[in-house]
DNA sequence: GTGGTCTAGACCACG
DNA sequence: GTGGTCTAGACCACC
């Protein structure tokens, strides 16, 4: 459990620990079968509240990310290597068309975008 | 003016209408000196409320994209080309700040992404 | 707006909002493009948390039943009459398989099922 | 003791093991003053808590599907094949009821029920 | 006015 | 101990 939130940002504090967490998941750093915090527990450690902390875990359990055993805890799901890479791609495809439909607005070839993002890379 | 509003979309209306005519007038499809419509008519064109007009109006000016002369109406600011490309980078390298942070974020490598945003351009 | 909550009843007071109102729905009693009661109104009519209606409402857009425009409200999705049909089927059909494991676990053929199913209706 | 046992359930774990078990008695599957295993030994088998197993033992007992003596274990209770089919048919007709209602909810009529439960059998 | 988010605290079922 | 549900009330952004 390594999160950072930011309370200044305008994105939603759920939304900022589902995002981090199915990242570390879907680039392997959290092992299937590893046991997430205590949700009340990771409330206090993170500074925010249980129903914040339970919506996050609740997206991840509704993309099979996580699995719930009542009275055990959650548990990162068991995703096999290609699995993982797969929904890791889907889920960065998803949202770099959005990106793309904002570069594309702006006129930009895909050589430019390359070039912009070898820059910030 | 061609602009395309969705009212379902989690982004505000007002930042959808900012972020497409800045784009326009970043890229040139609206030259400087352009008039852009009343208010009034904008609004109702578009079917959203004078004060989310007025919102991204006031976005567009704040950034000096455009500027307003009382009584007469907001028109396009006056920029060089070198100006425009300036400020189009300036936007895009903003953004895409933040969007290559998220695909970081899920352990890609440049060429990844690269891999990835051919397929979606 | 016909809704009979049981506060005795084991199942959740979301979940028993979002049957009934998912039920009008693809059953026609509600149309298309009907505004649902805002969240706060409903939430007092029915005796029942703000929470607990969002709760409900959200699981009813996840599903596209219905949409929500932010400082409008929340309206019955466009479905045609087709879609609509297909996606009570699948749902109903979701459930009934669930139904029928029971029945095939007392030894039950569907005759059998049939037999009595007539007697309940 | 043939039982299948899902952590990730919804349905409590006893529960599901009550279901099980009455369901094999009533129809046949355990005869009359069949021992149950003790309450231990099923737990380690079915990885699950005494405590579980023995909720779902009480449940058991209540509806005199079982009966237990101290210091043997339980056994299954005698019932004549006219009160078991009648034992039977009173469980199976009280959930119907319930699934009635569900389907009733979506407008359905009693022939689209046989046809789609034709289909999932 | 609307929905979106968040808090602090409570009670319950399950194991 | 765990998660599941619910409450009452608050603040914010958008329109």
């Amino acid at each position: 459990m390594n999160i950072a939130i930011s309370n200044t940002s305008e994105k939603p504090i759920y939304q900022q620990l589902f995002e981090q967490i199915s990242a570390q998941i879907l680039k392997g750093e959290l092992e299937s079968g590893y046991g997430l915090p205590p949700i009340r527990q990771a409330a206090t450690e993170l500074g925010v509240s249980i129903i914040t902390v339970k919506k996050a875990w609740e997206e991840l359990e509704r993309l099979d990310l996580i699995y719930t055993i009542t009275g055990k805890g959650c548990f990162v799901a068991d995703l096999s290597p290609d699995e993982m890479l797969q929904r890791r791609n889907d889920m960065i495809l998803q949202r770099m068309a959005i990106d793309a439909d904002y570069y594309k607005s702006f006129g930009l070839t895909i050589e430019e975008v390359f070039e912009l993002m070898r820059k910030v890379y």
